[in-house]
DNA sequence: CCCAAGTGAGACGTGAACGTCTCACAAGAA
DNA sequence: TTCTTGTGAGACGTTCACGTCTCACTTGGG
């Protein structure tokens, strides 16, 4: 009888990883309840998305921690963490755009913690020196969210097979497009 | 007297990429004129859509026409292309994910031309042996578009340079984070 | 069995943005 | 100067999504 609301968010992630404006009684209608339900659990769409927001720093943290960014080499953990966070890549590209439009307000906290555990990846890897040094750790770890927002919207619309999705972001991001003679 | 119909929109363009979900009011006063005008010369929010469209892919392939995609190394290719594109990146990553929400319609075939042709780059890249063949062209075109709107977003909210949003782009996309040897 | 809690369906009022219209005014052309 | 054209300001009605509310129904617990 109650509503499981793990599932409310996960329907309302998927649909607006898709269509971004979609209504309150088009989120009802995916996760199978009534508007009058959803309403009943999110006072409203800014409670919604705030809620999403927490989903997503929450499977963002919990994929960092499974990543285990201090082990072994930077690259390997910056694969692993990929691999970790690909189901939540959908909301993520949502939350990311999303973030555009909060002009004026502070963002949740949530992300510069997240921000600041990936930068601290890259900065470890240069200083490891596995990574080159003229590109900021700020840019690989905006580069590194373009390109999940990328991969995820091209797999939605089938332009991506999902098992290529890990591969080609990591790959890209640490080896780029030009061919090298020693791997 | 008479409304500049390029100013027009080149306000419109720079006010949606910051908040793309400016009214028609916000959008006329960005420009200087009234909403009554505005929407003399555009018949509705959808009508100024499909300019700004209209627009973005002007640039575009005025941009691809200037970097000469068939001329000399395909990396020196794309690096003109960048530098060609800049200006307008704010534009394209507004319609970049003002696409997303297009879901049923068929997009402006303007854009499959520019895909091909970038798409086109990229495989001469391959076929001359200066790029990786692991990575499909559909890919490094729609990487590249990803890196271009998270350069875009980053240099408007101040996390990035401007003067290094083209070397940011195509280093990462060309040469990847891994620091090597032999350049 | 009965009751309480949660839900679905739908009505209702609200507010925002839209698109249209009118009218007065300013600028350039005749 | 006079006339024409385009603009600004604002009023107006419409649409759409929102948030609230009611009421009947279902489901699970006591």
């Amino acid at each position: 009888m109650a509503v499981d609301r793990d599932h409310v968010l996960r329907s309302a992630a998927a649909l607006l990883t898709r269509k971004s404006t979609a209504t309150m009684d088009e989120v009802a209608r995916a996760a199978g309840i009534s508007r009058a339900t959803l309403h009943r659990h999110f006072a409203g769409r800014d409670a919604l998305v705030r809620a999403l927001e927490a989903l997503g720093i929450e499977e963002s943290e919990a994929a960092l921690d499974a990543a285990r960014l201090d082990d072994g080499p930077a690259r390997e953990a910056l694969r692993r963490f990929v691999t970790e966070i690909e189901s939540a890549a959908g909301l993520l590209a949502f939350l990311y755009t999303e973030n555009q439009l909060f002009e004026g307000e502070a963002q949740n906290e949530g992300w510069s913690r997240i921000d600041a555990r990936i930068a601290a990846l890259f900065r470890r890897g240069q200083t490891s020196g596995e990574f080159r040094i003229d590109l900021t750790p700020a840019w690989l770890t905006e580069a590194l969210y373009g390109l999940m927002a990328s991969g995820a919207w091209a797999v939605a619309e089938g332009r991506l097979a999902p098992k290529d999705f890990t591969y080609m972001i990591v790959e890209l991001l640490l080896g780029g497009a030009l061919r090298r003679e020693e791997p």
